[in-house]
DNA sequence: CCGGGTTGTGTTAACGCTCACAGTTCTTGC
DNA sequence: GCAAGAACTGTGAGCGTTAACACAACCCGG
């Protein structure tokens, strides 16, 4: 078509030639300045689809100091939690007008987030959310670059930086009383690995609950949130069928477990044992029984969360550190019932 | 600390300065150019960690038009499927050195698409993922921006790009015959939402495998991927339990939902009727009974189409466009037997 | 009909880096 | 001991944008 065989993608200065006016009247279109003659507008714009010219936000950028790209460092986004609060993050971002530039880490410890959290650092994020359950990983926060905001998510954390969780303690307790409220003498615990904060919340929940109630606390079992790790506590929890009535689960993957070692050993659920699990994860509700469980809501984490970082990020002032927590709910299903 | 209170971030200039040498040469030991000498490199790292540098990466973006950032479009990153996708796509980039920018659509459209990819093409990414498991949004793949490299994962599509994906016609196949094979005289199908590819190359493999065994092909039944749809597909289908013996569920999640719905009218599975999922999702194996089902190698899929992605960057010329395919894997477990 | 404010537009200089090239210093062989 | 080349280092320009300022054209009341 003609002489015009650039293959570079055309610039501010493409269209302000074509348009007859300067790269500065170009800009202030493209930012909504108002102080441009509506004439002169249009004839800008139509030049800027005339080339299919898309403004560079990399020299933006550059500028601005300001890329309105914000950084997610998270831990194995193949597991429906984070996976969730991950979504529920982009989501927010993104109804913010900002991008997420997502780090997901294989294993998770200090140096790795720190890593990451350089990486996103060099990149020009302008701010930081790191999913952080385990207590080592949330400890990398200590040493974020000075002057990065950010927020930790499902971060145990009393050191420099916002916190948004689910009350996991909370969630435990709403659990454990149900079961109690329900007759049980006392209820079995099948925990997450220890350094999870998640997995120590819920825990002390379970174990406060049972103590104000001046019942008996049984042995801790304790799993890795596999499906698998719940079915050898289960093995291990029918070999005691006497004894045990109620079992209050970490997580529905590890419930799902414990069904199935019931199933296979002849413990019917809920008649001899009941079951709670957490996290209400879409399959629960099909269990057989389905689950009772404590649903997490991911999205308001989420939500939250952005909201802080973006507090921190539009204030200039270094702002107060918060800690925000999201009410876990209960959900009753078909997986309890009272006792014997 | 002296009169050093400047509270800008250091630069390459300020290395430069302290270390005595020019801008250039930082530039060259952060690059790691060979023609440096190693006197020379030390004092300039000491530099570098004596002022806490860090390369500002958007002004590098911004000389070299290489933002070592992929762009990924994809869709619900909630569920199994495209979380799992998504991670193997972010962990293959990370591998090679490059950045992941996730927009996780919620609603599934061409124009949706279209935007997501504008967006990340402003901000400069080297080159774009689409999670396109719809057809309407694989088409929006026919107006990426000129020269911008891309692939397709999970998409059909005939256009100007590369696709990776896992054979699922093959998957329904080895389904189908698998039932077959076990002596049922035919296999019914739930399959997934009608616009979406994978569900229709499932659905064409079982259609095909039935046809050349001569067999009646059943009416279709169809869910959207939610245990609770399949919970339906199951009420319906225990209905008429005498007639069906064998049922091939386009997902796990759905196939979760007929177990639920078959054992609240009584239908034992397997020995009434026989089932087979897809995708093999972590918690298939801990169903009751343990699910036989197609698994998927998500982070194959993944590191396939990073690898044709980097290609295509690398190269300068525009490379053919390929087809490739990942091969599904057959799993056996406890849901199917023999007919009667 | 002319000064002072508003409105619209252009000019120039950054932003922090890499590239291309121009120097400078060090080797090396004869 | 000196030319020729290799090894190392410095200089200046420019990537595409926005910010800051300068300037022209217009409006209005007295």
């Amino acid at each position: 078509m003609g002489p015009n065989v650039e293959r570079r993608p055309p610039v501010m200065a493409d269209v302000a030639r074509l348009a007859g006016v300067s790269h500065q009247t170009v800009s202030r279109v493209l930012n909504d300045h108002p102080n441009v003659r509506a004439e002169t507008r249009t004839r800008v714009m139509r030049a800027i689809d005339q080339l299919g010219y898309r403004r560079n936000l990399v020299a933006r950028a550059l500028v601005t100091k300001h890329s309105r790209t914000l950084g997610v460092v998270s831990f194995d986004t193949t597991l429906y939690g984070p996976a969730s609060t991950v979504y529920g993050i982009e989501q927010a971002a993104r109804d913010a007008g900002y991008f997420v530039s997502i780090v997901s880490l294989r294993t998770i410890d200090r140096a790795g987030v720190n890593d990451a959290i350089g990486y996103l650092a060099e990149q020009g994020v302008d701010g930081i959310v790191v999913v952080a359950p385990q207590r080592s990983a949330a400890r990398a926060l200590d040493d974020l670059p000075a002057g990065m905001p950010a927020v930790a998510v499902e971060g145990w954390h009393q050191g420099d930086v916002s916190v948004v969780s689910v009350d996991q303690v909370e969630g435990a307790r709403l659990a454990t009383s149900h079961l109690l409220g329900l007759g049980h003498e006392t209820v079995w615990h099948v925990s997450g690995p220890a350094d999870w904060l998640e997995a120590e919340g819920r825990c002390e929940g379970w174990r406060a609950v049972l103590t104000e109630a001046g019942r008996r606390v049984p042995d801790l079992l304790t799993g890795d949130w596999s499906p698998r790790s719940g079915y050898q506590a289960g093995k291990h929890l029918a070999a005691m069928a006497g004894d045990v009535t109620a079992v209050f689960v970490a997580n529905d993957q590890m419930a799902l477990g414990l069904l199935r070692a019931f199933t296979e050993e002849g413990v019917k659920v809920p008649e001899q044992i009941s079951i709670v699990g957490f996290d209400d994860i879409p399959e629960s509700e099909f269990f057989s029984p389905p689950l009772t469980t404590i649903r997490q809501d991911f999205g308001a984490v989420g939500r939250r969360s952005i909201d802080v970082l973006l507090r921190q990020i539009e204030s200039n002032e270094p702002l107060p550190h918060e800690r925000l927590v999201v009410p876990p709910q209960f959900v009753r299903r078909g997986s309890t019932t009272g006792a014997r």
